[in-house]
DNA sequence: CTCCTTTGCTACGTTTTCCGTAGCAAGAAG
DNA sequence: CTTCTTGCTACGGAAAACGTAGCAAAGGAG
């Protein structure tokens, strides 16, 4: 379960799922992302090309086939948050 | 996308994979988990217990029926972690 | 009752990770 | 040269995680 391992730490599925449309500049993903510190945003950038996840390309920051692999994955994952009602959100 | 932020905290992922099967006690997950400290391990399942993702039962801590939908949707993303090749593990 | 074992969980001090702001190098436009 | 954007690193403080030790409760044996 080295997969599970790198998906959590803070801000990786997020990444992830700022780039599932397609490629995003550092700054965009910074940007889209919100929260996160370009320390810790470049950090997870490395760990997630070494792992061959994610490219940098002419356009920014893209997924590799093995990342639109993940991606497929997480869709399901995606589609339940969405669909989620946190009974911590106040509801 | 409060789901992400809540997954992407470390032990997260793990303690609901090691979930999967059906209740596990507190020490036989720690023990599944392997390098959890029981500190951290309690309060992920605080955090997913204030989520409504799992609950203590008698045998254990177990999925919800929420926790069960999350279940779901998260099979793709084990399955690719089993089948992926991992470029960083020595191959 | 005591002794032994398992279980659930908390305390505390040390490392890791993360955050927030500032800063630098490089490229484009004028 | 200046101004603007982009990619990324540095550093100090805060939060999270770790590792080990410890305590209370429950069950079996005598």
């Amino acid at each position: 379960m080295v997969a599970l391992d790198l998906l959590g730490r803070r801000w990786t599925l997020r990444v992830l799922w700022e780039l599932r449309d397609g490629p995003l500049t550092f700054r965009a993903l910074r940007d889209a992302a919100g929260q996160v510190s370009p320390t810790v945003l470049n950090t997870r950038l490395r760990e997630l090309q070494e792992h061959g996840i994610v490219e940098s390309t002419d356009a920014g920051y893209a997924l590799t086939s093995d990342g639109r692999g993940l991606r497929k994955a997480l869709v399901p994952l995606w589609r339940w948050s969405e669909g989620w009602k946190d009974p911590q959100s106040g509801g």
